[in-house]
DNA sequence: AGTATAATGTTGCAATTGCAACATTTTTAC
DNA sequence: GTAAAAATGTTGCAATTGCAACATTATACT
């Protein structure tokens, strides 16, 4: 279940969708969610699938802000989407439902008295995000290829509370989100595993300190 | 006027600040704010003066993760402060008041006619929080000193409405921020200066592009 | 199934950067 | 007011990194 419904029964969900004109949709692989839905000032979060928030910037140089897996939210007021550069890619095929932001502000709505605890929920996820943000400033703060993966896969280890990890993210990509040349990454992914810090077998990792 | 009372007459903000149970603190230069409140899950804002959260990694490397300025709101939910490395120093003479976060999401205050309005500011200013961490990612994720220099004052800029920038941060300090080694920072700025991308005189910056 | 396209490996080399080690200036603290 | 501490300048050098340029899989598409 997503956070956003944390606290608020089945019956009250589907009340706060329908009060929030909430719009469920389907996206193959590789579809410009932003582009598709045309609406700009929305929170939504994913059912299933997969997807990717990116930014280009004025070079043309794309950049993953974030991944959205499953139960996940996004939004206008979570990620800055009214800048156009930014776009929600589906990485594979994802079904998403999406809320009208202007309704969650409107005033009418504070009565409701899940509508509170709705609220709260997305105060929490937006905290969350920021913590999210915080741990990739970490990340990028480091000042060497091997602080950065290393710090990357400690972060990464914690959350899913093992030191078997299992990349998310193509190599491409990650060298992409590190900020790193991607063939330079893969030049200290190898001295890594050759000084015995690491075991790697394609996208999966085993931590070996 | 903080940006957490948006909307919210005088009158109700202090009945907001009794509800809360508010705290008012004045703190001398180099103090550890959260280290002296000792409270954990709070939000607070800086009546006046200048304050800094800084992170402190397992090898003692300090980062700047935030500037507090007049107005501007901290807290638990806010950075993630529960975090032991975490502290909030101040910079000057510092004026901040204290709010207990559990009283804020209390069920029994979601009645009262401001509370809304004031969960709606604290959800604004967070989500605003997460685009400043989207800009200094941006920054970071620069590979050269020059990008990030360049990056980092056309933020500043654009934030300013001006291209006479003055550095809150001293050298050391931002060199710190933008993760990159102070004496090879400098180097970078001369060479904008040489090369007439920037006239600077110790914390003024002009950017002449 | 077969080809186009993208991702993964690999390497040499030049450019950038961090680091160490200073001198000098500014700020702080008593 | 003065000593100590911190910040600002400056430079040479070694280490790290980005980049270009490939070969080799793997994946996607019709």
């Amino acid at each position: 279940m997503t956070p956003l419904f944390f606290n608020i029964n089945a019956k009250n969900q589907e009340k706060l969708l329908y009060t929030l004109e909430a719009h469920t949709f389907t996206f193959p692989k590789n579809t410009r969610v932003l582009t598709a839905i045309k609406e700009d000032n929305i929170i939504g979060y994913v059912v299933y699938g997969y997807m990717q928030i990116t930014r280009t910037d004025y070079n043309g140089n794309m950049t993953i802000i974030e991944e959205l897996k499953e139960d996940e939210v996004f939004g206008t007021s979570l990620s800055s989407l009214n800048n156009l550069e930014y776009e929600i890619v589906t990485k594979e095929e994802s079904k998403i439902v999406i809320l009208d932001y202007n309704r969650i502000l409107a005033e009418e709505n504070n009565k409701l008295p899940y509508f509170y605890q709705f609220f709260k929920n997305l105060l929490e996820i937006t905290s969350n995000k920021i913590l999210e943000k915080n741990e990739r400033i970490e990340i990028l703060s480091k000042k060497t290829i091997r602080d950065k993966l290393l710090e990357y896969f400690r972060i990464l280890s914690e959350k899913l509370g093992t030191k078997n990890l299992h990349l998310s993210l193509s190599f491409t990509e990650l060298a992409d989100y590190l900020a790193i040349d991607r063939s330079a990454m893969y030049r200290e992914l190898k001295n890594l595993k050759e000084e015995g810090f690491i075991k790697s077998e394609k996208k999966k990792i085993t931590l070996l300190y």
